[in-house]
Parts: C-alpha cells; structure tokens; sequence
DNA sequence: GATGAATGAGTCTTCATTCAT
DNA sequence: AATGAATGAAGACTCATTCAT
C-alpha cells in the first residue's frame, strides 16, 4: 500500500528504539518493581508507586507489561532465572555435601546485595503470590523440580563417590537438601540471623550423630 | 441525630453476651477468615469474603476484629498457637532426629487435615505479609525464636546421648533442623509431591555419608 | 448458627431498607442517567457524572447497578417499558390510521416532557448502542418485534373494518407504520420542526393520492 | 536535542505529495475508520484500531485528521455526501410515491454492499453523536433539510401531476416521507428484516385505505 | 448488641495526542 | 514527511470501614 520513500531505507535502519533499550527499559522497570514489592509486598505496592520509581510514564510502563500481575510474574520469573545462573556453577563442580550446602546459601544470600534486592525476600513474596495464582504456581513448580533433578543428579555423585552410603536414594536426598535450602530462605528472611556457615555446620553436625546411631 | 431512640434503654438493659460465645464467635470468624485467605491470598481476600463465609454480619465482625489488619494478625498467630500445642509433646519426648524431623513434619502436614485448612499454605501467606507489617515480622520472629530455643535444647540433649558428636553446636544444629522443617513446609505446599518420611530418609542419608567422611 | 435475640422480630420487621425505597433509589439513579445521557450521550457521560447527579455515592450506585453497562441497559430498557405502557392504549383502542398515527407520535413526543427526559433522543443513543452490544440489541429487537406484532393486529382490524384495501398485507403495513414512528423520532430530534400532526397529515396526503393513482 | 540532524536538509528538499495521493490516503484512513465504527461504535473505537487498520502510522493519520472528533466529523459527513450522490438522480427522475420510496430506500440499502460499509449503521452511530456534538448535529441538520426542500420539491411534482390532492401540503407529505425513509434506516438496522418493496407495498397499502376513508 | 447500606479515597488501566528522531 | 514510543489525565470500579436504625 505504502509507496516507499527513496529514504525510507534510513528509517528501517533506524528502529525507533533497539532491542537492547527495549531490553533496559524492561530492566528498568523490573528493578523499580523488585524495589518496591521488597519495601511493601506484592498487594500493597501500587502501580502508581512502581511507575514513579521506574522514573516513567504509565503509559510506558504498560506498554512493556500489559498489567500487574504480568508484571508481579515478570518480576518472579526474571528472578528465578536471575538465580538458576549463579547456580549452575557450583551444581557442575559437585562439590561435598556441606560445602555445597554453604555454597548454595551463599549464593542465596549474597544475590541480594549484588542486585541491590533481596532474592529472599521476594521468594516469600512469589510463594504467597502463587497460592492463588496456577499461572505462577506452575512457573515455579516446574523452576523447583528441575532444581530438585539437578540436586538429584548430585547425589547421585555423591553416591558414586562414596560420599552417600550405597542404600541413599539420591531422590530423598534431592528433597531434603530442597528442602533445607528453601528453609533457610524462610529462616533468614525473617530471622535475619542465619549465615550459611552455620547452616552448613549444623547439617554437618545434624550428620555426623549418624555415625553413632546406625553402627 | 443527638435523640435517643425510645428503645435505647433495651440496649443497656441486655445481657452481655457470655464469653464462651464470644469465643465460639470468634472462631467461627477465624475459621472463615482461614478458609478465604487459603483460597485468595491475604489481599485477595475482601473483608466481605470473610463476612459472607462467616455467615455474621459486618457490624458483627467488626466487633470482634477493628481491622482487617487484626484478624490477619489473629489468623496467622492463632494458627501458629495451634502449631505450638501440637509439637510441645515432641518436643519433650525428643526422639532421635530421625525421627523427630519426620514427626515435626508430619505434624505441619497432617495439621492440614483436621482442622480443614492448610498450616502450610497459611505460613507462606504469614511470611509474606511479614514482610511488610513489622508487628506480625516480630510476632513470628518471636514464636520462631522460641521454637528455635527448644530445638537447641533438643540437640544438646541429642548430644548429651551421644546422637551428636561433642563438637556440635546445638545453636548450629537448631539453624539447621528449623531450616529443613520450614523448608519442607514450602517445598510440599509448592511442590506437593514431598512425604515427612522422604525428609526424614533423605536427612538420615544425606547425614550417613559425614560417618564414612569424618572417620 | 444464630441464636435469635428476643427482640429479633424487632429488627426481622424492620428492613434495613425497604422495597419500595430500593425501587426509589434506583429511580433516583436511572433519572441522574437519563438526564446526563441526554446531556453527553452514553459515553461521554461517565460515572461520576452520574453519581454526582444521582446524589448518591459511587458505591451506593454500584450496588444498584454493577456496571456502567448494566446501567445503560436499565436506562433504555426501562425507558422502552415506560413506552410500552403508554402506547397499550392507543394499540386497543386503535383508530383509524392518521389518528392513530397522530397519537403514536404524539405518545412519544409528550413522554419527554411529562418525565423530565426525551424518550427520542434516548432512543437514538439506544439504537447506536445496540450496534455494539449484542444484548442490548435482542432486548430491543424482542421490544420492537413485539410491537410490529401489535401493529399488524391493528392493521388487521384497520383492514376489516374497510380502512385498508382487501389485498393489503398487515405485515407490510406494520413494517411500513413502524418506520415512519421511528422515522419520526429520528427527524424530530435532529431537526426538532416536526409536529405529529404535520407527519399525519404528510402521510394522509402522501395517501390520498393513491386514491386516485390506483382507481 | 536541538542539534539538528545531518539528514534534516533532506526533508526541506521533499516533493511534497501529490494532491490525489493526499485523496488517496484520506479514503484510506475513511475507509478504515468506517470499519471501526460500524463494529465497535464510535467511541469504543480508539484511535488505535483505526491507525492499525488504515496501515499508516499515528503520525500519518494526524496529519490527515487533526482529532478524533474530526475524524467522526468526516466520516459522517462524506458518508452523507456519498448518499447524495446517489440520491440526486432519484430526485431528478421523480418516479411516482412508491416507486419513489422504494428507490430511496433500495439505496439506504444497497449503499452497504457496495463500499463494504453499511451506511444505515453509520448513520445510527451519527444521530447519536449529533446529540452531543453541535457541530455535527448543524452539519446533519443542514443535510437533511436540503434532503427534506428536495422531497418537498417533489411532492409539489407530485401533485402537479395529480398524484397527491390539491388540498395536499407538499411540507408535510416531504416530512412524512423523510420519516419514512430514516424510520427503514432504523428498522432495517435494528430488526434486519425489512426489505424495500415491503416498506413500499406498506406505504401504498397504507394509503389505498383513505381513498375509500376520505371518498 | 446487631445490621447492612452507604461512603469515597484509592486502584488499575486506557487512549488521544505529541514530538524527537 | 513519517514514525511510533511516550505521556498523563481521566475513567470505571472496589472495598475497608462506619453508623443510623
């Protein structure tokens, strides 16, 4: 329909805005969301505050997420990726149980001040969230399950390398070790006074009774 | 506005209401309030939901709860109460760790079932809301403190019976076992697919291993 | 689940609002939208505006009518009832044709007046509505079908009587009635010179002519 | 931003735009904007949908059309300009009553399949907005009064012709008929089943009666 | 004590229009 | 001339809480 311009090649090589602005401004909007959902819970913070703290227009905002809740998934899911990243790491090193246990933590922790928001904080938030959310609940199942195979998989060389006595079910072990690490989530956050140090002592220490007790 | 009806004097002249209905009420209230939170979150959760579930009336509900605010305050410790009284028993028989995280646990999971709601569900709504309301942060941090407390006496019994090697740190051994028992709390609402023997099996042989290591 | 008070018939006959006041506040607000309707058309007007006309609060209008939507459709459609009721007299008495058309016309020319609002140019916005919501356009379709019916029995009569030519097909008659009613409407609201007694006559004369055109 | 850009004497020296292109893109944008309308209304179309389904961009559309308002202004108003059109030559023959009818409202009728729009909708849609808008209502009102000084010019035709009787008031018959003819717009649009003959048989069927009335 | 209708500030979201490139 | 991202003022609707009866 359009007859084009004898210039109309300088426009199509000049996207209104690059992929990587579009990409920043997403950022920069995920970041104001991170800010405030922390400071004030995923309900209490308006898009209005979101919108101020992004430094944009509501308009803007909404033209990268179509709504909030697109918004509070974003802002979940973007994180869990955020966290898988760091993680992969320490699963291909495979190092011994405590000090993996010490080193997952760490991570968990340490997210927090490298991102100026705390990964914690905002999985309390995401857990809530996915109460009644299938959307997100279902995002976040399939987030942990593939975290649970991959600790299975650590176990199982831990198994191998005799690490684990023969009988362990790496599976088991995959759920408890899930389930120590989402605990001390659950822990800091609210107690504010776990290092992963000391959780990783007392697994170790928890342990070791197990010597005594099965000879 | 200032005149009194002709039947005010049938107001001062009625019965208080005795307190065991009060109590009865009050329940029946929570009780509600635990069955629409379950369902829709804390915020989802409209003042009318509750009302509507709890078969009274506003004005009557908010006799007994001033705010919003406060019944979520009461749901969430009210909830955490019960979770007390169930475990005070496990506590004092101190079975081997084993199988005290595989009783906590139980205890958290089959809490469930007879009460009609979900302990587990309702903790990770608490937690959330905590971050954004400093009294129920520091309502829980209490409670979780407390229980913390007994778990360390636990260990040092634990240790004293020579189920923990002498250099245990029972604060460590408290931190840890409280992390895997929250952790097992979020894993099986998230997951759904995590038993308290699993926990308990994978703790035992996640623990096995550090005999063979430590030796 | 509740124990009645001894004076609980006090308050069981004592509706927290009666019938008669819910149908007069509903009147109340179907009146403030007539009027602002009128002023704006359907969708300039908003529902503040409404409110505001209305006296009421915004959710004291809500809880009468749950949607902007759902008060247009209560705005036409009990506008088209109020017709209805008008018109039932004219249909039994059934005049002879100009007559008849004279006080259709005439019906729908005073109803503005006597209730304060102008059924013809609420009938304009109602017709540009339907062209966009499906459910208000069966209920006027159903509304003017019901009508066109009622005219055919009156061309029915107006034929047996010997007002009509033997070969005259009552549905055709109908039709064409109901057009030049509506056509009515529509010339008086936009040009605002017609008088029922001009379209009577235009049609009587427009008629006679036949007369002399088909002997 | 003040910096002008290197290529900035480019657009100084651009032919600007034909004239029949300038047409051209004007029909474009019409024609996308009567598809909107007749779907959605005119003010549940936004001007997105129109842009979208013109195929130019925001910019391109504004500089055609200054404001929506400008837009339903001309959307309306060339709709009425191309009903003239078609009309004039009616006028000009001045067959008899109802083949007179029959003719006009064949080309209400057929006005729609033929541009892909259907006119009888549009000028539901326009009536409304007249309601609100002065503008447009004077713009309307003008049309069709000249509408009406034609019909009223053939009537006198009519009656010259001994079609009508002497005492007939060429006004009135040319109000009647105008009501007819918007009144088929009305109950086409909404009932969908009105057929031109029908419309005309009626009003002849209508008419015969006075002979036998009036003699 | 009990009721539930009423309140109105606060939410999310849309969309006509502009303007830097 | 053309583009389309950005703007931000509205608008529809909700809901915790109150208070006249």
């Amino acid at each position: 329909m359009l007859v084009k311009n004898d210039y109309s090649f300088y426009y199509l090589s000049m996207p209104k805005i690059s992929d990587e602005k579009r990409l920043a401004r997403r950022m920069q909007i995920l970041e104001a969301a991170w800010t405030c959902f922390q400071k004030q819970g995923l309900h209490a913070t308006t898009m209005a505050d979101i919108i101020n703290a992004s430094g944009l227009s509501a308009g803007a905002v909404y033209s990268y997420f179509p709504s909030k809740e697109e918004l509070i998934h974003a802002a979940v899911t973007t994180s869990l990726s955020g966290l898988r990243e760091r993680v992969v790491p320490i699963f291909a090193s495979t190092p011994p149980p405590e000090l993996f246990i010490r080193q997952i933590s760490e991570t968990l922790a340490r997210f927090t001040q490298r991102e100026g928001y705390d990964l914690r904080r905002l999985a309390l938030l995401g857990w809530s969230e996915a109460q009644r959310n299938e959307r997100l609940s279902a995002t976040m199942r399939e987030f942990y399950m593939a975290f649970r195979d991959q600790l299975a998989g650590v176990a199982e060389r831990w198994k191998q390398a005799g690490l684990l006595r023969d009988e362990a079910s790496p599976s088991d072990v995959a759920k408890a070790v899930l389930a120590t690490v989402l605990g001390f989530v659950v822990e800091s956050a609210i107690m504010g006074d776990v290092e992963p140090e000391e959780l990783a002592r007392g697994v170790r220490d928890l342990a070791i009774r197990s010597s005594a007790n099965e000879s």
